[in-house]
RNA sequence: CGCGGGGUGGAGCAGUCUGGUAGCUCGUUGGGCUCAUAACCCAAAGGUCGCAGGUUCAAAUCCUGCCCCCGCAA
């Protein structure tokens, strides 16, 4: 069970150990991007590539439909991989090796549906791979392998999701067998350390200048692809694509103030005399560009702010 | 038929509403200044204004159709 990119390498590594995928079970095509154009999930599309029976419901929970189909796959276990869906108690209990979950994090860190995000996010040198046996709780069943990975210092959330994605098929390529043969003991997550990384929102990626350059660098490469990390800028979104923490020395000045500017980029004043160096940027409606490219053409120089006095709601 | 923005010299943009010989910043090239420079000064090259058709004495600008890029929503 898997939805988008992150699990298609798990999925396809089931196959090529040779396990016997009797079903897959992905989240409904939905209408998305321009057009609203029907589009299915990544796992999906793989699925069908490889001939295996794809069921997509809308609802599991009581979904008797569902729940009789499952039942007659008689599967010895149940993979999920970033499903983002809640699975009902009869389901986890089923399969006779239960329902074994690849999650990107060092649980009990950054349980939840973002933690790849969140840990960039919010400054994290190291994260991983947890294969856990799932139970009712989100993201809380006890552990059966974890692998660590240090997150590069300008490495962005989609690169370390595709990252994480092999690793994890790999963990559970290993672990799996050895969960068959029951070699595989069960660590309990220890709850007190628990941390969540709830789904992001698209407030999440407003920047607020208050913050320091470092915390804006992070979410800058923790937010993409999306929600991205934007200003408000003449009454449009202005998404940052790629900067760094610039060393200067110590000096306070307005926050969002552009501070200096050459042919690389410029650099902006951020909070407690920290400045960032942006580089790659892109406003609402427009491609992606270079930062020099930008100031070119919305006629800005050193000493202008790149925020609206006033940011709407 | 989900909503919206945009396609103008190599780059990013202005000009389009109120048709009338194409502009800004940067880059490029040449020259100058300087101990020196990616800094500064001077000069030059470079544009079928996305494509096709229409209106007009005249279209980047108005009308119609098409292609492409992007943001939102989901």
């Amino acid at each position: 069970m898997g939805t988008p990119e992150f699990a298609v390498p798990t999925l396809a590594r089931l196959l090529d150990d040779r396990h016997d995928v009797a079903a897959v079970f992905t989240q409904p095509d939905k209408p998305a991007g321009r057009g609203n154009k029907l589009q299915a999930p990544p796992v999906k599309t793989l699925a069908i590539d490889r001939g295996i029976e794809v069921f997509q419901p809308s609802k599991i929970k009581n979904n008797e439909e569902v729940r009789a189909a499952f039942e007659r796959i008689r599967a010895d276990a149940c993979v999920v991989a970033a499903y983002g869906r809640i699975l009902p108690p009869w389901m986890l209990g089923l399969p006779r090796l239960g329902c074994i979950n690849v999650h990107a994090s060092l649980l009990p860190k950054y349980r939840g549906a973002a933690p790849i995000n969140w840990a960039i996010a919010n400054g994290e040198r190291e994260t991983g791979i947890t294969i856990m046996q799932m139970d009712v709780g989100l993201d809380t069943g006890p552990m059966l392998a974890r692998r660590a990975v240090e997150i590069g210092a300008e490495e962005t959330a989609q690169e370390l999701t595709a990252r994480l994605a092999r690793i994890g098929a790999e963990l559970l390529s290993e672990t799996l067998p050895r969960i068959e043969r029951g070699e595989v003991r069960h660590f309990p997550q220890n709850d007190s350390e628990a941390t969540y990384a709830p789904v992001l929102k698209r407030e999440d990626g407003l920047i607020d200048w208050r913050m320091s350059a470092r915390e804006i660098a992070d979410r800058i490469r923790g937010f993409q692809p999306w929600p991205g990390t934007y200003t408000i800028f003449r009454g449009a979104r202005l998404i940052l694509w790629r900067a760094t923490v610039f060393e200067e020395e110590a000096r306070e000045v307005e926050p969002a103030t552009i501070v200096a500017a050459d042919k690389n980029g410029f650099t902006v004043a951020c909070s407690g005399a920290t400045f960032l160096r942006v580089e790659e940027l892109q406003i609402e409606g427009k491609r992606r560009t270079g930062a020099r490219d930008f100031l070119n053409g919305a006629r800005l120089g050193v000493g202008d702010k790149i925020k609206d006095e006033r940011e709407p709601p």
